[in-house]
DNA sequence: TAGATTGTTAATCGATTAACAATC
DNA sequence: TAGATTGTTAATCGATTAACAATC
């Protein structure tokens, strides 16, 4: 539905908190909300809203506002959360097992079909269920899998390499936990986890504050 | 030094990606570096790297460049990387204990210096050395210990009240990793890492792209 | 000196906010 | 109907880019 063209990262990057607050709603049992009301809870201008949900459609009603229910399926559908993707998680270290145990990720379509090392040491273990598995199974494993998004949580020095692998074998999102900006030759989309980049700027904002 | 006021979010938060490319610079033993060299490798313009740079100085010569060693320096120090800020984790499961290991945090002047959880079955075990103390031992320790950050990684129900309690502390940092937003009564900075955000940006993505 | 490159001002671009006619 | 609230256009604000005099 809609023209989906020409939405910017800043309205795409607000959709999953649009989601998150709909879905508290939901919860709370409220079944319409206006764009002035939400503003209010939300921390942004109503007009904000409503030019953020009028990139994807005119999801509401003149003089009612939007339905709770109607509107969240909406934003459920515009992020893909009503389909699946499957990811697998590379290192299976602290993060990887992490990312293994995180519930909420299969609760959004996020469904974890593999995990690979190459320490022996964890290769068998099983991780919320699933079995590591060695790294030299990966291009046979994907060969007979459909893999959507690979997790990469190896070591830093690790990261480039193993980047390029994934995207060779068509993988079309990689989600990167290093602290490195990823090139590609290929029509792989890369979202990063910069967590020292995160703690870095917190460390500012407290000197910043305080001093 | 120079004047800090009214740096926009916007050039904080590209404060750590200059860090981390002036690092990489530094390890190549490039000592001198234009603006123009520095966009074509981080794939911005040369006049966002100066106009970022001179918020808070100007660290470049006509002419010359800027010096790497020099600016990495300067920027350390705006990100308060020279400073060391002391830091406990809440939640020792597997977020947790994965930050704990990180080893990244501590060169870069996060130290941990206490892990805290209320499970039986994880108090007095080690975590990179640290011991996970109960929960009931929080105030008296943050009363005994200067804490600059407290790393959230309790469970999404617990999240609230957690932060709550950490904010009448007096610590002044809050790194949450609840998909949550937290507002809190005290002068508390908080960062958030939404880990489902960020995937679900990148499911997004993936299905803009591909479909 | 001549060439290179900064710091900084001005121009452009994009994102946010305000306003309001349309309409439920 | 009258009141409320949307969708959308116009105005504003802020961030990015371009340009160039200053100067190493």
């Amino acid at each position: 539905m809609a023209q989906k063209k020409n939405v910017s990262m800043a309205v795409i990057k607000r959709l999953p908190r649009y989601f998150r607050y709909l879905s508290d709603l939901l919860k709370m049992d409220i079944t319409r909300i206006s764009s002035k009301e939400l503003s209010k809870r939300m921390g942004i201008t109503a007009s904000q809203i409503r030019q953020d949900l009028n990139c994807f459609g005119g999801f509401g009603q003149q003089g009612y506002g939007y339905n709770v229910e109607a509107l969240f399926n909406e934003i459920a559908k515009i992020l893909g959360v009503d389909k699946q993707f499957t990811c697998i998680i590379i290192g299976a270290g602290n993060m990887g097992q992490a990312l293994a145990h995180y519930k909420n990720f299969e609760k959004r379509g996020f469904k974890t079909i593999g995990i690979f090392d190459v320490d022996p040491g964890l290769i068998g273990k099983k991780m919320n269920g699933i079995e590591v598995m060695d790294m030299k199974e990966l291009e046979d494993f994907v060969s007979r899998n459909h893999v959507d998004i690979a997790m990469l949580t190896v070591p830093y020095e690790d990261t480039r390499e193993t980047a390029e692998r994934v995207a060779r074998l068509g993988i079309r999102g990689l989600w990167n936990f290093s602290p490195m900006d990823l090139k590609l030759p290929y029509d792989t989309v890369i979202e990063n986890v910069h967590l020292s980049d995160s703690l870095m700027v917190l460390g500012y904002r407290i000197k910043e504050i305080f001093e």
